[in-house]
Order: C-alpha cells, then sequence, then structure tokens
DNA sequence: CCCAAGTCCTGGTTGC
DNA sequence: TGCAACCAGGACTTGG
C-alpha cells in the first residue's frame, strides 16, 4: 500500500535516476488509467522532452519535463515503478513503459501494478488539477495541532475517516492512521470534534513522528511495495497497530481488537486508545 | 465467498 | 424552504 512514505521513497530514489533522460518512446498498455483526453495527448506532450527533478505532495508522484509539461502519477494500491537499463521484458501487469535514451546509453521506466487503481496524468504548466485540491503534506506541509483542530471542529465523523481524508492531510492511509492513532493513545472511532486541544496536539506529533520514521525505513513493504530497484522498506517491522488484531497491545498486554470505519479494515486497542 | 486498498461517485441526512 | 456541507456506503480491481 504505497502512502505516502512509500511514495517518497519512490520519489527519492528517481530523484538520483531519471533527471536528464530523455522519453524516446511511450506505451501505454493500459489506457483506462488515463483520462480518454489526456490518453490522445499523452505522446505528443512527452516524447523528446528530458525529467527532471520529481516532487510529490501526498500520494502523489510528480515528473516534470522539460517544456513545462507535467507526469503526475498515482500508485493506487498496488502500484510499483521500475527503471532498469538493459533490455525491457515484457509483464503481464505492466500498465506503461517509457523507453529512455542519454548520451547514446538506453532505459528504461515501467509502471507496474495489478490491480489498476494507479492513474495517469500528463498536462502542462504544472501537477494536475486535483493535486491543488489535496491538503497540506502531512509530513512536509505547513500545518501544526492548531490548524488540524480548525479542520476537525465540528465534524461528527470517526477521526479515523478524516485522517484518511486527503483534503485535510494529503499522504495518510490506512495503515499509518492505524499507527498514528495508537501512538497517540486516540481510538479510532472516535467523532473527530471530541479531541480536545491535547488530543489533537499529540495526535499531529504522532503523524509527524511515524510519518518521519516510514521515510526513514524506505517505507513499509506489505502487501507488494517494492522500491524502484526491487528493495524492500523495514518499516513493516515496526507496526504496533495495523493488522495486530488478536495479538497482545505493545503498550498494556491488552487484546488487539479489529473494526470497520470508513470501509477499512482497523486495527487498536481496546485499553490504551480512548 | 470474503478480504485487502485509494479514490471517486451517489444518495441520504443534517443544520444553518 | 433552500442549499451547502457532511457522512456512509458502493464501485472499481484482482490475487490470496
Amino acid at each position: 500500500m504505497p502512502e505516502l512514505p512509500e511514495v517518497e521513497t519512490i520519489r527519492a530514489q528517481l530523484a538520483e535516476m531519471i533527471p536528464g533522460w530523455t522519453i524516446a518512446h511511450v506505451r501505454l498498455l493500459e489506457p483506462a488509467m488515463m483520462a480518454p483526453a489526456e490518453r490522445r495527448r499523452l505522446r505528443g506532450l512527452v516524447r523528446g522532452r528530458t525529467f527532471a527533478s520529481p516532487g510529490r505532495h501526498g500520494k502523489f508522484l510528480l515528473l516534470p519535463l522539460t517544456g513545462d509539461v507535467w507526469l503526475t502519477v498515482h500508485l493506487g494500491m498496488t502500484g510499483r515503478i521500475l527503471v532498469s537499463s538493459g533490455r525491457y521484458v515484457s509483464h503481464p501487469h505492466d500498465r506503461f513503459v517509457f523507453r529512455l535514451v542519454r548520451e547514446g546509453e538506453k532505459a528504461w521506466l515501467v509502471f507496474r501494478d495489478p490491480r489498476k487503481f494507479g492513474r495517469l496524468e500528463v498536462g502542462e504548466s504544472g501537477p494536475a488539477a486535483r493535486v491543488a485540491l489535496l491538503g497540506p503534506d502531512a509530513w512536509l506541509g505547513e500545518w501544526d495541532a492548531e490548524s488540524l483542530a480548525r479542520r476537525l471542529q465540528g465534524r461528527t465523523a470517526p477521526i479515523k475517516a478524516l485522517l484518511l481524508d486527503q483534503r485535510i492531510l494529503a499522504g495518510v492511509g490506512n495503515i499509518y492512521a492505524d499507527e498514528s492513532l495508537f501512538e497517540a493513545g486516540i481510538a479510532p472511532g472516535r467523532p473527530a470534534g471530541t479531541l480536545d486541544e491535547a488530543e489533537v496536539g499529540r495526535l499531529a506529533h504522532a503523524l509527524r513522528l511515524i510519518l518521519e520514521r516510514g521515510v526513514q525505513a524506505l517505507g513499509c513493504s506489505v502487501a507488494d511495495f517494492v522500491h524502484v530497484d526491487g528493495g524492500m522498506g523495514s518499516m513493516q517491522q515496526e507496526l504496533r497497530a495495523y493488522r495486530r488484531q488478536g495479538q497482545p497491545c505493545v503498550r498494556c498486554g491488552a487484546t488487539m481488537l479489529r473494526t470497520v470505519i470508513a470501509g477499512r479494515g482497523t486495527s487498536y486497542c481496546p485499553v490504551c486508545q480512548t
């Protein structure tokens, strides 16, 4: 599940690999991952253009090209990006392939995504429009406990549901939501507006801490997540809540429970999280 | 059959 | 009453 730390890991690796490489050829193997209008313009917009430094906002990967053309990639649930030199060997889950050239050298970049939740957008003069609708980046963005509290004020939806709402903070998904709520000692089902100042303060601190830890660990390799070079992150070894239902709470020993919030499996400690 | 997941969409409810 | 904001739940997808 690529969430903010996983996408950040991909971004940092691409930053070391793709700037200066030029797109020589594009193959879109899964047309449905693009809007029809952009699909028709893809080749013309990107061919012959050179990658600059990749960016990221929340879970969106922002890939600027020369000429102010931008690719916006969302990895969805199982998307991964692989970059390699040598011969490209096709794979049934590959959704698009860029052939790259630089001073006579050749390489390729492929987007591989078994479950087809990934999306590719292309446009001029900036990232895709929907990136502007996101809240501040949960890791590096300009927000604090006060601004978060304002956005939660009066809301009756469960706090976990609002952590998953990318318009409030961008980048938190199911894993880091459960981990942050555990760290902060807040029950995931609490109506968001009932959190007091101290609780929002703890939650804000927990979010920054857990996301920082995830980035430092190079992401969390549960399910399908792997790095651009096929390597794996280590955050999965540090998980204290996500999918730990039935196991003892590492803090108090109580049995962790599972429930469903916002349609997502949610693990929590019924004693520590109140 | 259920479960996993991120985002978008729909339909119903709430509250000003 | 009208309207916007809000909230819950389904659709999409495929492998385990």
